[in-house]
DNA sequence: AAACTCACG
DNA sequence: ACGTACGTGAGTTTT
């Protein structure tokens, strides 16, 4: 029987567009990503039906649509973004070289046609397939037609499909009866009206008793006398026209004949199409030609058994080697060496032999290159000034957002490479002590220790071309063994204390969680914003400051503006915090503490796009401090015997670096002078003189002074003071006005970031912003403000890991006990020797003002105490 | 897995 | 006409 596949183009255009990265691009800077994402779609759909007949329809977006007098009173439809736009005529170029056909037809949708076509393929005694994202072609569905509707979720692609059986058993309606129930709830993506106040629940309700739209109508008077019915009954005419709207022409002018739809697996995969693929870099789609592997770089690692003593014949003095342990509960199961490009994989080593191996490499100065270095320093006692590589640290530099670098993205991405990656290797597989014999895990292995080698020239190269060696060089690279001596040292806690504290914690909770239940009237989970959200905004009817994608906003801005109006509301924003309190901070930490009674937070180098470092399992930077039985907190976390914290953090460095990058000498002055920035501020930005500014004009300038750094906006001052966007405004002119040379630099911040599409810190960190070159106004809006943001906050960064660097040196150059346990962004905290304390203040003073030389003056707030509660 | 909320700088 | 403050990580509920 022959088979016909129709093919809703736009769709899967824009779901193609929508699955994959829109920076995927090819060499010539060409957007590819829908185009990719259509095909692997097709070519998986084509090896399932091998369909015998194809045909793709594509919307005209030119002219006028069928209804194009209605929708454009009510608007236009969201545009396309320029870089799908793109790549709509190469689509259709492609398919024009695989012989297949397609159509467009100005006045009718793709969907008319579809419809159109489907029938007449029923007509021929065809089997159809419909191929779209859209469930609106659902109504088409048949016995002998089937719609289906791909879905991605996490990278893998699903396939729903509907016949007629499928529809009415998901939706409880049948496919003609879909129409009816559009027609009553509209739909705001096609601009179809609908009933007003009538979703997708009521409908369906409605049509599954009365059927159609007209049977709905005349049977209004049986329904309760409530809104639903009135809105029914004044709107008879808009319901019958989006119900009209919504229903899918089968009768559309077909500009091609059925005869014309065959294709043949030869032509589709013919030698032209292998070349178009390949001239738009398409090169994963090789896999679907016979033959074709050697048009793609496919890489096989070449790896073999050896023992260490082999690896040592075979290498040669100076070069490089890529050394990859893997580690298993603590115990070295094995290591990969690669060298030359042979990754030498030798089993169940003592640690010891491998040190050994490594001393001699460092010996003949090979350097030593490994993707992620800082598990490795202990085990293998590596020092920062030996020539050790770290692959996954030199890939953030050069490209920040990722915060993931796999070896096989690093290979496609450097050399063109493509291997399989670890998860399509190992699956869910664990890494175990049998790792070293699945066939799987050891190509892993050997493929990290390899990436490491061959990127290591690469990496360096592309490092020296942006002027980022010297970054990698003197802070990165010693960075990692700070961070290290961070995790090994952890913090000790007082686990008694906090169980107090959680038990606390749990008695108001349960008080709470009554007296909730007492106004509403009912139980209810208040953790549940749906709940929670029907609950104050339904049954107690309080005004919903609606937001969010899926119902009400429940967050404590709306909250607080309705505090006073119902007891509920302040009980509830206690229950919210202390919740939140008892299980991210209370059970978390809990259950972080290890066996030496203290918690070992990972620190992380490669994750943030700014150069900031972040921490997780348990995440320590951010412990409450902000309200007071939060805060109390902290009085769990204690310095081990003998020892007593010093903390210190670097007092308003943000502002101070953007005052020293913009050279705005208003401001620069006004941080010599002012012991306040905030009221001096105020002072100058609202013509008060110092001493009159009170609380509420200082809190004013503190909100400006932070969104400057922000990038400021209006809107977004505006909600963080709760004023109209134009009084936000009016302060945001007067600001400027005030630090002329602020603007100038916020300015030009953002033109040279329009120019190269990246913006630098003053070490010269890079950050990419794609979205400056975004078509979409919001999103190229963002990019503005990252542009403004990301230098300031980016330079702080840079400031306090050179300060974290040279306290831990001195640290080590005094042999001194004292150490660098916790890094929070603009503080240092230091566990120190009760005997040692004066001599850490010294060092932390001097090394964190002294970390860079600005035209602003460091200045930092010192603190020593018993707990990081008395460390305020 | 995504959405929501909230802790920190 | 849009619908936002910059940078993170974690817990809970819902899909």
């Amino acid at each position: 029987m022959n088979k016909l596949l129709l093919i809703d183009g736009n769709s899967i255009m824009n779901r193609g567009f929508y699955a994959l990265p829109v920076d995927l691009t090819n060499q010539k800077g060409q957007h590819t990503n829908a185009l990719l994402g259509f095909l692997n779609i097709f070519f998986r759909i084509y090896e399932e039906e091998r369909p015998t007949n194809i045909c793709v329809a594509f919307d005209v977006h030119a002219p006028t649509f069928r209804h194009e007098q209605y929708k454009d009173y009510k608007g236009k439809r969201n545009p396309m973004p320029d870089e799908l736009r793109e790549q709509m005529p190469m689509i259709k170029e492609l398919l024009h070289v695989m012989k297949i056909p397609t159509m467009e037809q100005a006045g009718y949708e793709a969907d008319d046609l579809i419809g159109t076509m489907s029938r007449k393929g029923m007509e021929a005694g065809m089997e159809v397939t419909i191929l779209s994202g859209d469930r609106d072609l659902l109504q088409l569905a048949t016995d002998s037609v089937m719609i289906r509707i791909p879905k991605t979720r996490g990278g893998k692609t699903t396939v729903e499909d509907y016949r007629a059986s499928e529809v009415a058993s998901t939706y409880g309606v049948t496919p003609t009866e879909f129409i009816e129930m559009k027609g009553l709830m509209g739909d705001t993506s096609d601009n179809i009206p609908g009933v007003p106040g009538i979703g997708p629940k009521t409908a369906e309700k409605l049509i599954r008793t009365y059927h159609t739209v007209e049977s709905v109508l005349e049977h209004t008077e049986e329904m309760p006398q409530n809104k639903m019915r009135a809105a029914l009954e004044e709107n008879r005419e808009m319901a019958i026209f989006s119900r009209d709207l919504s229903r899918i022409l089968l009768t559309a002018p077909l500009p091609v004949e059925i005869g014309d739809t065959k294709v043949s697996k030869e032509e589709l995969l013919s030698d032209e199409v292998q070349k178009a693929f390949l001239e738009l870099d398409l090169k994963s789609l090789m896999k679907h030609f016979a033959g074709a592997e050697a048009a793609v770089k496919e890489f096989q690692p070449d790896f073999r058994d050896g023992k260490l003593s082999e690896v040592k014949a075979f290498a040669e003095p100076g070069g490089v080697v890529g050394f990859h342990p893997v580690f298993a509960d603590g115990i070295l199961l094995g290591t990969a060496f690669s060298v030359k490009g042979t990754v030498f994989l030798t089993a169940t080593d003592a640690v010891a032999s491998v040190y050994e191996l490594l001393t001699w490499f460092r010996k003949q100065g090979t350097v030593i290159a490994c993707m992620g270095i800082k598990d490795l320093i202990r085990p293998f006692r590596i020092t920062p000034e030996e020539e050790w590589f770290d692959t996954e640290v030199a890939a953030y530099l050069l490209d920040p957002l990722k915060g993931e670098y796999p070896y096989h993205e690093l290979l496609q991405k450097y050399l063109d490479i493509s291997v399989k990656s670890e998860k399509e290797l190992m699956g869910k597989q664990e890494l175990s002590i049998f790792s070293f014999s699945l066939a799987e895990a050891r190509e892993t292995f050997a493929m990290k220790a390899y990436t490491a080698e061959v990127l290591y020239p690469v990496l360096k190269e592309k490092l020296e071309q942006e002027e980022m060696w010297e970054l990698y060089c003197s802070m990165e690279h010693p960075a990692t063994f700070v961070l290290n001596d961070m995790e090994h040292y952890g913090i000790r806690v007082d686990r008694e204390g906090l169980e107090a504290y959680g038990a606390r914690l749990d008695a108001r909770i349960a008080t709470l969680t009554k007296e909730i239940y007492e106004a509403a009237g009912e139980d209810f989970n208040i953790n549940s914003t749906k709940q929670l959200g029907q609950i104050l905004f339904e049954k107690l009817e309080l005004p919903s400051g609606k937001k969010t994608k899926s119902g009400y906003s429940t967050n404590v801005d709306v909250l607080m503006k309705i505090r006073e109006m119902h007891p509920i509301v302040p009980a509830i924003l206690e229950y919210r915090q202390l919740t939140k309190l008892r299980s991210t901070y209370v059970d978390g930490l809990l259950a972080s503490i290890s066996q030496d009674g203290r918690i070992h937070s990972r620190f992380h180098q490669t994750v943030t796009a700014t150069g900031r470092i972040s921490s997780s399992e348990p995440n320590l930077q951010n412990i409450p401090m902000r309200t007071e039985l939060g805060r109390e907190l902290r009085k769990v976390f204690i310095p081990s015997d003998g020892y007593v914290f010093v903390d210190a953090d670097y007092s308003q460095i943000e502002l101070r670096v953007m005052a020293a990058m913009s050279g705005d000498e208003n401001l620069i002055e006004a941080f010599h002078q002012a012991k306040d920035i905030h009221a001096s501020t105020a002072s100058k930005v609202f013509g008060v003189p110092i001493e009159e500014v009170d609380s509420g004009l200082r809190r004013k300038a503190k909100a400006v002074n932070f969104g400057i750094i922000y990038g400021i906006s209006s809107f977004g001052l505006g909600q963080d003071l709760d004023i109209s966007r134009k009084e936000a405004q009016e302060y945001i002119d007067q600001y400027f006005d005030t630090y002329r040379g602020v603007k100038e630099f916020l300015d030009r911040l953002v033109k040279d970031g329009k120019e190269k599409g990246r913006v630098y810190t003053l070490y010269h960190r890079v950050r990419p912003i794609p979205e400056l070159k975004s078509s979409n106004f919001m999103t190229r809006q963002f990019g503005e403000r990252v542009a403004m943001n990301s230098p300031i906050q980016g330079t702080a960064a840079d400031i306090i890991k050179l300060a974290m660097i040279n306290v831990r040196d001195e640290l080590a150059r005094r042999e001194m006990k004292s150490r660098l346990i916790l890094q929070i962004h603009d503080e240092l905290l230091i566990e120190a020797a009760v005997d040692e304390v004066d001599e850490v203040r010294r060092i932390l003073e001097e090394k964190m003002v002294g970390a860079a030389e600005l035209a602003v003056p460091l200045y930092v707030d010192m603190h020593t105490g018993e707990n990081l509660y008395d460390t305020k």
